[in-house]
DNA sequence: TTGAAAGCGCTAACAT
DNA sequence: ATGTTAGCGCTTTCAA
């Protein structure tokens, strides 16, 4: 009978059917050339003893794909990298395939850790979200057949798919959108401009508003209250301020609560209750999850045997102006 | 050299260093009895080749642990839920296991069907935000020493671990704060009460505020909107509202907004951008990252062959009063 | 329709 | 210090 701790094989099955292992096979994988009353008895003892075929081994010899997908992102737990999950998820779960997920928490050794050990569980495919601007060490695994496709921002040192948002188009608009509003003096806050979204960011931002206050290397909530508060404080401060991402916009709400300014907040990345909030925020938005569904059918398509050059997908933003 | 495609095994390895194929796997997994030249060529050949070991084969014979853990949430998009699989990840990452992630999106069938889909992989232990209320399921898999904990609700129909929050004093607590506030009139909006958690925070409001208002079934922003409207017109509208979770909240304050009333919300779940809202928004907060590495860590004490009883833990929450 | 034998890539247990 | 053999749980190949 069912014994506790004692996983059932194949073979236990054959035993208690009274079959051969190959005809358990048979029945499991629902391959023709088993008699209705064999097939029975093997369900009938697959049933009593529990038992449930070994994905491991099953792909171990056939030699086939793990259908499983490795996805690196920042993190988990932040909503936009979330998002992100949630559109690979719906990819891969209508082509059947399961998805192992890391955080790199920005780290570039942490990245270059997972992807390498989702490449030992023998994934199908990578999809990464760079910590890192040197991939290289991927070289040896893309050789070898592995595929990955990177999301958000473009692979450095190595040709791959990248499925990216249109950073610069984005900031340009919000830049317009100030303008537009009349604003004399804007500022713009942005992150390090190492990472690829911040520079392209500042730099189509900078095309319209050539002469506008830029503060670079701010990479979180804190620091962008500390900066915004100072733009506040000039002697003439800015009445227009673009964000360049959700964290900024959030330090720089808080910023503006303190001080008690009325500023034009325009923030890359859409806050969920921006209608809500006391100072009006624009936003440059888009959908995150699209990022993750696109770059799932095109690593799709590479694990398929597509080998055409490396693509890059550039997904629009817009302007939601409140 | 480097042939496109074909991934190197130890035994290419070993032909490649002229070794034995257990010297290559004596290499690989630093054991002792290996000369320092015989490493060295060894080393040189795994490099040559781009050998990685394959852990499913590894896994397999040695009949070891597969170092993974499945994990069955709601939605990994969700901010909630995502919080608790960074918290999960966490204690997966300080153990050296790595994550399957899947979404039930509510669907019971969905979350058998994962949780099923994990076992087949073999993974060490499976984590569940319950879907369903009747995990009978498992029951086959839990007798042949797989391992499951449930998150943020129990199980159903069968005995486990379970990680929950005390929703009835964060209720409680909530009522008690609005009645403190010197609200004669307070109400209450809480999803389907078939939903553990909404039960719960029901009956712990009713429990201090027994003659409130209570509207129940709301699911998600959009009804929370609605039936908030419906309260705020009513001929003695209340003054006070406790809202049984985020999505709830979102909708009553866009209702709030909508009707220009002014009224207390105590809701379950905290929000980011609360103190910057044009309404002042209490809240029963509570660490889903906690509930997440809490369940992990009961989860590593089962497959480490704990078992004693099915254990109960409690989370706190604490109300933010704002 | 059914089964026996070989082997996927690796490690355990035993040689040498 | 190094190698040989067997076998993990399954599928493939071939035979009956």
């Amino acid at each position: 009978m069912t014994v506790n701790g004692a996983r059932p094989t194949m073979s236990d099955v054959a035993a208690e059917a009274g079959v051969s292992l190959k005809t358990v096979s048979r029945v499991v994988n629902s391959e023709p050339g088993v008699s209705g009353s064999t097939a029975l008895r093997v369900q009938e003892a697959i049933q009593r003893l529990g038992f449930r075929r070994n994905d491991s081994a099953r792909a171990l010899r056939s030699g086939q794909r793990f259908r499983m997908l490795g996805l690196v992102i920042e993190d988990v737990g932040n909503p936009f990298y979330s998002a992100i999950a949630r559109g690979v998820e719906e990819a891969t779960r209508a082509r059947g395939q399961l998805l192992i997920t890391g955080s790199s928490d920005e780290d570039p050794l942490r990245e270059q850790e997972l992807a390498l050990l989702f490449c030992e569980r023998r994934v199908d495919g990578l999809l990464i979200v760079p910590a890192g601007d040197d991939h290289r060490y991927l070289e040896p695994e893309l050789r070898l057949g592995m595929h990955a496709v990177f999301i958000d921002r473009p692979p450095g040192e190595i040709e791959a798919d990248a499925v990216l948002i249109d950073n610069a188009a984005g900031a340009r608009a919000a830049a317009e959108h100030l303008l537009a509003k009349g604003h004399a003096r804007i500022a713009a806050i942005v992150d390090d401009t190492a990472i690829f979204t911040a520079r392209e960011r500042c730099r189509g931002f900078r095309e319209v508003a050539a002469d506008a206050i830029v503060r670079t290397g701010v990479h979180d909530a804190e620091t962008g209250e500390r900066v915004a508060g100072e733009l506040l404080a000039l002697a003439e401060p800015p009445t227009g301020i673009f964000c360049g991402n959700n964290r900024i916009t959030i330090g720089a709400l808080r910023a503006c609560a303190a001080a008690g300014a009325r500023v034009d907040l325009v923030g890359f990345d859409d806050l969920e209750l921006a209608e809500l909030l006391s100072l009006r925020v624009s936003a440059v938005a888009y959908d995150p999850a699209e990022l993750g569904r696109k770059a799932t059918e095109l690593l799709a398509d590479r694990v398929d045997g597509d080998t055409s050059p490396p693509r890059r997908v550039i997904l629009p933003t817009r302007l939601v102006a409140r």
